[in-house]
DNA sequence: AGTTTTTGGTTGACTAAGTCAACCGAGAAT
DNA sequence: ATTCTCGGTTGACTTAGTCAACCAAAAACT
């Protein structure tokens, strides 16, 4: 049974981030996911900087490079320089990256709603910590590391 | 809680695609993470169709088509006409596939045995089958669909 | 002070994954 | 016999993710 893991969970991030993506659309956000989850780190830490995107998303500080330049082109966030530390940035939602995020707070709760019709708080709550306890498994040093 | 779903599911599989691919490649597998998953329908299904795998897995059958060619050629799998459909192809491992899988499954096992560490038998379950509940349900069509 | 190291970020170049549409030839249906 | 469907292939593209080289600001180190 548990040799299911991998392919339940490979399956279900695939339906997830499509169903996220249909009703993005639907909802006119055009956003790739990976901009949509840099946009929340943006929007949950005050004067955000690409390493803490970076850190608190696990992506490639690259990645993270690309993610911003998109979203300063696309005016959703802007960028000011610290007063203190003239090499990190700080990074914050513009008007229009405001707005977009309150339609994807919309398109989040939708997708979760659906996702977890017939499930109790109670199951999503154990899921998701055991999610969080897997990924500290995974992270965590072995000995022979 | 439950709105850190979409966070906690992204940065699990993106941990176990990591871990995965490094315990793979310490043991000399150098075929990429969809091909695996490939090979493991192909594996478990006798005589193996493209569409079988599209179905399986959930991927366009266009990645497949170009899995296959790869798996071919890299000849871990062989493909021999239907004798009574001339359309549909017969895949299955050739003997260095079999072997390769044979490798493939110790690589999963190490990772799920990392992964499930501090976890009961119970809680993995539970977690497998509030897995595949979501994943119905984000794949049940919508009445407003 | 001057030099090295670290840090925050950018860029190039690439692999892997996934999507969409057009297409082909073989069967099945009409 | 012609149309329709089916299994598969290809082109062209977007999104993700990785790795290494690089740059300039800022700490750290004699």
């Amino acid at each position: 049974m548990t040799d299911k893991l991998g392919e339940a969970l490979h399956k279900l991030i695939h339906s997830y981030k499509g169903k996220m993506k249909q009703t993005a659309i639907e909802s006119g956000i055009i956003v790739p996911f990976a901009h949509i989850r840099a946009l929340k780190c943006i929007q949950h830490i005050e004067d955000c900087s690409a390493t803490d995107i970076s850190k608190r998303l696990g992506l490639d500080k690259s990645q993270v490079a690309r993610i911003i330049k998109d979203l300063l082109n696309d005016h959703y966030i802007e960028k000011k320089q610290s007063p203190n530390n003239h090499r990190s940035q700080l990074l914050n939602l513009t008007e229009a990256g405001i707005e977009i995020m309150d339609r994807v707070q919309q398109v989040d709760k939708i997708t979760r709603k659906k996702m977890s019709e017939t499930l109790t708080t109670e199951q999503i709550e154990n899921f998701i910590s055991t999610a969080e306890t897997m990924l500290k498994n995974l992270n965590k040093p072995t000995t022979q590391d």
